[in-house]
DNA sequence: ACAGAATCGAAAGTAC
DNA sequence: GTACTTTCGATTCTGT
């Protein structure tokens, strides 16, 4: 127990000088996020097509290895879902080695 | 070993299944979700202050006894923040028992 | 005015089923995502590839074409972004039709 | 080879600026979110409860007429859920005046 | 270290 | 068409 009875101010100094900070924090996101939302408007009036330029930044936030291996499996998967299942393709349906990273 | 090159169809069958329940199951969640905006959309038209009422139910959702514990907290929190701290309320400001869950 | 002071119980009655309405939707939603996850945890233990089955499961959802198209579109930004925009490619970088969807 | 087909070499060079912006911007969001992630854990080590804190600070954000507006819908839809309804309670149980938002 | 929970960011749908 | 609310997926952190 930090403080006797009816002292612990220094909790509620300590609390109210949480929230300043988290509070100045979140202001400075949500003018970031403003920030970034011009951007893609400004993209979109460039007449870039702005979801396709989300996906393609955030795969570029994958490391490429990683993205390919994820890519090749996805695609493994929707051909067995098509139905084009050859036997090559079957060899590694499963993945069986540490699966997902 | 069921399979090696060319026979692990069994894979595929259950690679096939198993999207099958998803989807079916997902189907379902978007009728029900659809339910759910029919039932707000009619408590607008009836005159109902429908966020209140999404915050009430959620409310609902935690036992009374959390709850109640819960609010009373936050509110000694915004006492102090006011600048209202007297040093009855004081007394607990810190949790100190397990906290959070 | 719908109700005269004191007797718009209709509107608590109203209220009631509202709720009931809702909160047995919301159940039900629930317990179906609580199956989803299970199926999900059943392909883990299968050996499948998790992620890679919800990118699959989620593509699977636009339709084909939209999807190739917003592919080829993610790739060449891509390409543009690794430096190798030659001029080829560097025809339709804006979409300029008023996009998709 | 600045004009050929097209000549939107300029398109790529907006792109390239585009994606630098964004990216530059989630960096700083990035660690924003760190920082707040910091404070918190420091809260929880002083003792305080975070949930209790994040409602709290929630809570602030809204303005305090509303909130109480707000508020004493809520507990209203209570007493009328725990079956609670005297005849005084009633009196307001449909809004009626555009309500939220 | 893995399973689980919780929080956070993105996307979709809807209301105005 | 804009803005908001809700929902979904992903990441992160905690507990075992």
């Amino acid at each position: 127990m930090v403080a006797k009875q009816g002292h612990n101010s220094g909790a509620e100094g300590q609390l109210r000088a949480l929230v300043s900070r988290v509070e100045r924090i979140e202001e400075e996101i949500t003018g970031l996020n403003a920030d970034k939302a011009d951007v893609y408007r400004e993209a979109r009036g460039m007449g870039f097509d702005v979801k396709a330029l989300r996906q393609c930044m955030s795969e570029r936030k994958q490391d490429p290895e990683a993205f390919h291996e994820r890519r090749s499996i996805v695609d493994l998967y929707h051909s067995i879902l098509r139905g084009k299942s050859g036997t090559a393709v079957a060899t590694r349906v499963r993945t069986r080695e540490g699966g997902d990273t």
